[in-house]
DNA sequence: CGGGGCTCCTGTGCGC
DNA sequence: TGCGCACAGGAGCCCC
């Protein structure tokens, strides 16, 4: 689903298409998304508002309103932003602005999350979050958040409150790049490895926005058009094929409860 | 603190 | 071809 780089290229189409927008229309199509009860406060706090900063904080979206308040989004694993003149297909909540344009929350899992905030009111999540990976994380940091922990460092790259925005796509082509195995307990990792590890992070990171975004099967960006970075992709989802970079067949495991695949000679 | 398992959903792909 | 099961990019919560 969305990471880092999929809702960073959302939100760039997002400020591109509705920057200064005015919400005139709020539907909300799913009860689950937002409850019956609270719908009507939900859409007051939206309506007449402009859009004025598109923010990003990890895997989370965040709509600055005129007035003060956010309206913030995470896509978990299928949702989907999609602007257009007038949409089509079936969607959880339809946002129409003052030119006519609509912005549609489509998510076919239906795990995705909104919330509308007030000005000052506290960050929704329960879990609070770390630096995002890519704006907010040093080196010195990230070299010391992976010596200080026993935990494998796949699920250690992909803890939300440790860092933001990585997910198991680019933890595992990370870790294929810095030839660190998956399964590695951060604290066993080098301080080299651990810098390698942060510097190929970046770049993965970086690659993927230039390339917008990896879609396997549900991402498309904001105008409902698929990423290409997965034809960057080393391992993720390539169990059982060739190393690229040895030709030893790559191997799939379960770290930490979800798939993982690296090559068990040049990741050690 | 760490790890495993379950949960929220729907769809796909594989083996038999 | 059909069926059932495992699994899918996330992440909170519970239990040990």
């Amino acid at each position: 689903m969305p990471e880092l780089p999929e809702v960073e290229t959302i939100r760039r189409d997002l400020e591109e298409s509705l920057l200064g927008r005015k919400i005139e229309e709020v539907q909300v199509l799913d009860a689950r998304l937002v409850a019956p009860s609270r719908q009507t406060v939900f859409i007051h706090e939206l309506l007449g508002r402009a859009l004025e900063r598109f923010d990003r904080r990890g895997k989370y979206l965040i709509l600055g309103l005129s007035g003060g308040g956010r309206l913030m989004f995470h896509l978990r694993m299928t949702g989907q932003l999609i602007v257009s003149k007038k949409h089509t297909g079936p969607s959880r909540l339809l946002v129409r602005f003052d030119d006519g344009t609509q912005l549609a929350f489509c998510d076919q899992r239906r795990f995705g999350e909104v919330w509308s905030l007030k000005p000052g009111d506290p960050w929704p999540s329960r879990v609070p979050l770390g630096p995002d990976a890519l704006t907010e994380l040093d080196k010195e940091q990230f070299v010391s958040i992976i010596k200080s922990r026993t935990t494998r460092i796949q699920p250690l790259l992909m803890d939300q409150s440790l860092m933001a925005g990585v997910g198991n796509i680019y933890a595992q082509e990370a870790l294929f790049k810095a030839a660190v195995r998956p399964t590695r307990p951060g604290q066993n990792v080098t301080k080299k490895e651990a810098e390698r590890l942060y510097r190929v992070l970046r770049e993965i990171l970086q690659k993927a926005i230039t390339h917008r975004g990896s879609t396997s099967r549900n991402y498309r960006d904001a105008y409902g058009e698929s990423g290409s970075a997965q034809t960057l992709h080393s391992v993720y989802r390539k169990g059982g094929l060739p190393c690229r970079r040895c030709s030893t067949r790559l191997r799939s495991a379960r770290v930490g409860g979800r798939g993982s695949v690296f090559c068990p000679r040049c990741q050690k």
